[in-house]
DNA sequence: AAGGCTTCCAACCGCGTAATA
DNA sequence: CTATTACGCGGTTGGAAGCCT
């Protein structure tokens, strides 16, 4: 049985809203309120799929939305955020105050995306929208390169000091593993794959203390992200249990890696091992994300390597203030919740 | 000035999933 | 429990605007 339409198409306007037709939905949603999509062409007197309604009102007639001038710092963390979360508009925009899943993505596919690509903002490149059905396997992964990722309006003049950015999802050396569509639907982006992790159960990372960090990345990441939890819940106690996540997560971060061999093996192995190395056992990661990271924000950041030279913090600089490690964590968070 | 090309972004489309009957 | 409906999301499209030759 298939799906029925939306809304009847006959008969109904397309393309770019007139003031009219926005002064009626702003009229009528000022009195009914959002909500019953569907119905609301019709009582309201629009020609317009109820979809339609929703878009226009989300976007762009919301009264508090923030429309055109994203801001160095929102710049800067939308490109954080997309690196932790891929293409999860909605709740990098979530972040975002004033922000709209659609803005965010067309200023993701117009200027960001390139930006970072031209950058190769770390090793683990997160491939823009465009490129992640990229099927070329010779020529993936993309050379890991470090470099200094110079973002538009973080300069040394302007004295700002990001928070080191941390791979949640490790990149990982794609030829060694299974050429299975779900591999490569994994592995060919450094980001999480956000459909298979939006089950409505909670992710657990259960790392098998006699597998690779390859093989619990297929079995934790891979394989039980693109399945439905079984509805069990492994639950934690998590002042014992998350305590030694942390400071697992905490020496790991904290631990200038020495480079040995290519920058892109090295780049590989530190981020292939983070997730492994991290030994959560069972633990849910929506705890982890929803702890108190406060413990581990005190980094400094050298520019000369964003993801992996990862210093302490000197005692003459000033504390991060802005966007902290746990709040960048915790913006990840709710999409594990049930 | 005009035509072609590129970029940007508002809007559309189809799919997955939660909610409901 | 199953079928159906509605919502929300991310990918894609197409037209307007700007740029280039």
């Amino acid at each position: 049985m298939g799906r029925s339409p939306c809304c009847a198409k006959e008969g109904l306007n397309k393309g770019a809203w007139t003031s009219q037709e926005d002064d009626i939905l702003i009229e009528y949603l000022r009195i009914n309120g959002e909500g019953k999509w569907r119905n609301l062409p019709q009582n309201a007197g629009l020609k317009r799929c109820g979809k339609s309604c929703r878009l226009r009102w989300l976007n762009y007639l919301r009264p508090d939305i923030k429309r055109g001038n994203i801001g160095p710092d929102e710049e800067d963390l939308i490109i954080r955020l997309h690196k932790l979360l891929g293409n999860r508009w909605s709740l990098i925009a979530g972040r975002l105050p004033g922000r709209t899943d659609n803005e965010i993505k067309n200023y993701w596919n117009t200027n960001l995306g390139k930006k970072v690509q031209n950058h190769q903002i770390s090793t683990t490149v997160s491939i823009p929208p465009k490129l992640s059905g990229h099927s070329d396997e010779n020529n993936f992964p993309p050379p890991a390169v470090s470099t200094t990722p110079m973002l538009s309006g973080y300069t040394d003049e302007n004295n700002f000091n990001p928070v080191p950015t941390i791979n949640l999802m490790p990149s990982i050396d794609t030829s060694t593993l299974p050429s299975s569509p779900i591999s490569k639907t994994c592995t060919n982006s450094n980001v999480i794959r956000t459909k298979a992790f939006r089950c409505s159960s909670k992710l657990l990372l259960t790392p098998q203390p006699n597998k690779s960090c390859k093989e619990n990345l297929e079995t934790n990441v891979i394989g039980v992200g693109l399945m439905p939890m079984d509805g069990q819940h492994h639950s934690v106690n998590k002042p014992t249990e998350l305590s030694g996540a942390f400071d697992e997560l905490l020496s790991l971060v904290t631990t200038t890696p020495t480079p040995t061999g290519s920058s892109g093996d090295h780049n590989n192995n530190q981020s292939s091992d983070l997730l492994m190395n991290f030994n959560v056992g069972h633990i849910c990661l929506s705890d982890l994300l929803n702890s108190d990271f406060s413990g581990v924000c005190d980094f400094n950041y050298s520019d000369d390597n964003m993801s992996n030279d990862l210093s302490p913090v000197s005692a003459d600089q000033p504390p991060l203030t802005q966007y902290s490690f746990s709040s960048l964590l915790n913006s990840g968070a709710e999409w594990f919740e049930e």
